[in-house]
DNA sequence: TGAATTCTATATCACTCTGATATATATGTC
DNA sequence: GACATATATATCAGAGTGATATAGAATTCA
């Protein structure tokens, strides 16, 4: 067990919605996933060429071409997803460089540390802003999702959103702190 | 620029507070930077290795020892760290397999997806009361911090407190809006 | 006192993941 | 027609993870 390629899980979850290219999981993991996963080709491309070979996946009828594949789930990758799924979740490594820049800041001036405070608190409004419009979007049915996966991506977002607004209430209270110390 | 060796930066901020062994380094990182930060010994040592060659850090005097070397911050390392400190941070990419696996369990019975988030929840609740505990000893002084620093650790703590509440409110929430579908 | 266990300390390795770069066609725009 | 952007695949060095190995020091506890 231990070290497991999670980018697997990631790309048989995303063939389980649609066939798709290895451009179209980026593009799913840039749109959808962004906020809380990531994935890159340097990893997609190698990951699929190895799920093909363990016979997760399939190259979908129709559309083999020379330079465009789109890939498919086969019963045995929707067994493998089936099971991750049930499987619990260890808890992941974190790194925010942020936050250790922030500790390491205590000799620094305050103005520089207020200044951090200003732009980390941007990004995460500019991040609220996002999440609130995809929130929109999903409500007024602009795509075709059915109505219980939209309902998942609604929780996720809503996620976003409360953990957007806690950072902001962090950020404020914090250069608050600096500002009277 | 683009890939960067982090943990070098985690290191020289670790040093720059007091000289270390890579065990000791091991042991702030799981403790202090517990919540935002993780540093692993196969990933210390090489590095520490490469530093010492670039003259970031060097081996503290009198404790030179076969089976143990304690490291020290350099004027290269002090005037790397402060630039980096003042160097604008770039956002990470994000991976929760957790979330990840949330979106993917739209065909998942309920029962399911409520016990993953009552078991998410409960890991943060554990979070939370990590965090008060070390907050409360922090107040109560029982290290010997400098009361600049002790403010610094005192608001990431508080951003972990904010973060907790939040993710418990939202698993509170989700769960609440699965039982009523 | 001796045995078992835990803590301190360093090191290595396979594998995962990241970000940059390269290449080439298709489509859209001005 | 020229230029820019989107689609599509591929490779690679380097960063980071987690497991494992080794061994002496300190602690527990019977």
């Amino acid at each position: 067990m231990a070290l497991k390629n999670k980018s697997m899980y990631a790309i048989l979850g995303i063939l389980n919605i649609s066939p798709s290219t290895g451009y179209d999981i980026k593009k799913y993991s840039d749109n959808v996933l962004s906020g809380f996963w990531n994935e890159n080709f340097g990893h997609i491309y190698p990951t699929l060429k190895m799920m093909l070979e363990d016979g997760m996946i399939e190259i979908a009828s129709g559309e083999i071409n020379e330079k465009k594949v789109r890939y498919g789930i086969t019963e045995k990758g929707k067994r493998e997803l089936e099971t991750w799924l049930l499987e619990d979740t260890m808890q992941q490594p974190v790194r925010s460089e942020f936050m250790l820049k922030l500790l390491f800041s205590s000799n620094q001036p305050k103005e520089n540390v207020i200044r951090m405070l200003e732009s980390y608190k941007e990004i995460h409004e500019k991040n609220m802003e996002k999440y609130l419009g995809m929130l929109k979007d999903l409500e007024h049915g602009i795509q075709e999702i059915s109505k219980e996966r939209a309902g998942f991506i609604k929780a996720v977002l809503r996620r976003g959103i409360l953990s957007g607004e806690a950072t902001i209430r962090w950020c404020n209270e914090t250069i608050e702190e600096m500002q009277h110390s």
